[in-house]
DNA sequence: AGTATTTCCTGATTTAGGTCAAGCCCCTTC
DNA sequence: GAAGGGGCTTGACCTAAATCAGGAAATACT
């Protein structure tokens, strides 16, 4: 088996029991795809035919306001899924722009694909289900710290759940994540080194 | 069948093809309740124990910060689900508070019968893959909104969407699902009306 | 009908965080 | 090793929206 499916499917067995034999038909839905830094997976506008699992590197989506004004939506690394999800599933143009934050390799899985694959392994249908379903417990709560925290409270707890996306990304993505500006971030941080001195 | 298992079937039968045979099955799995205005599903720290399924009035779930301001979560009328996801899923105390804002009757599953229901009911597995789905779509559109637009915006946009609701809730319920203090709804209104003159 | 409780409005003041501007440091890349 | 471009910091200033405070409408309750 390639290398590169490792990732996934430590991914899905950690959810649910997946055979050899499926791992096989599985495989074949995917195909594999490697970004350089800075490369675009998919641009606003364009038409979102794939989902894509993270294998190795990191990547972003986001979305430019009227004002030029970047906003990212998710990182995805190692073992996350990315993807305009509003367009692959509702078939309308991306909303979405993806991107490469580091070298990247990715599995694509495509629309007719994606159907084809659930049809035919109904085990893939559960582990969709129950990605879905831990991502929705995850965006409320982010959904709710936007709404109800400081700048300095989202900074912090951001790098309390992702400890070690920390280090790979610029503060100013960071920033963008959060919907900050990076001189909020970089004030934070002061104050932060200044407190524990 | 019973009257207000309709709403339910209506709901499926828009993201799957049921049989009235299935119908059977699925509805032994729920249990119905009745809530008066104000009534509460679920307190904070309790164990989530059901996802409820509104077919008759409006709730709203909501956390309380330490300032005790309130944060509505999510409103759910005739046709939505509400729960503590993350408490339901992973078992853990609720965070969230779910009341009723009118007169309510929901449908009750509890976690055993969901598991039940998806292994017995495999349309069902799809059902859910399908309405996670589809509400992931909608919750990265929310989370942009909250990060990107202005007060304005935000409430127009609230409208917009949910032109129906929009009657039924108090702009102060409308304020705390946008993140926005009663005062700038009402300022807000006030700007509109008198731009439309 | 009359009281109580929400809900809503409006003004004055405060504040968190954004915006603008300038300079520095650290990588790349010729 | 110079030149350029990100990324980061810091200061001065600005603004959107929160907060505080008071009262007016509107609902609900008996």
């Amino acid at each position: 088996m390639e290398q590169v499916f490792n990732v996934l499917f430590e991914h899905i067995a950690d959810k649910v029991p997946i055979t050899e034999r499926d791992k096989e038909v599985v495989m074949s839905f995917f195909r594999r795809k490697k970004l350089r830094k800075r490369q675009y997976l998919l641009q606003e506008g364009d038409v979102c035919k794939y989902i894509s699992f993270v294998t190795e590197g990191l990547m972003r989506s986001y979305t430019v306001d009227e004002k030029g004004n970047e906003h990212i939506n998710l990182f995805a690394w190692e073992g996350w899924w990315i993807s305009d999800f509003a367009g692959f599933i509702f078939g309308n143009e991306a909303k979405l722009n993806i991107d490469a934050i580091e070298d990247t390799t990715v599995l694509l899985l495509s629309v007719e694909n994606y159907e084809k694959m659930l049809t035919e392994v109904p085990l893939m249908e559960r582990y969709f289900r129950v990605l879905y379903q831990n991502s929705l417990a995850t965006k409320d709560s982010r959904l709710i710290s936007a709404i109800t925290h400081t700048a300095e409270e989202k900074y912090t707890m951001f790098l309390d759940t992702y400890p070690s996306i920390g280090q790979r990304l610029p503060q100013n993505l960071i920033a963008s994540y959060l919907g900050l500006s990076p001189e909020t971030i970089s004030r934070i941080k002061k104050k932060i080194t200044e407190t524990n001195t």
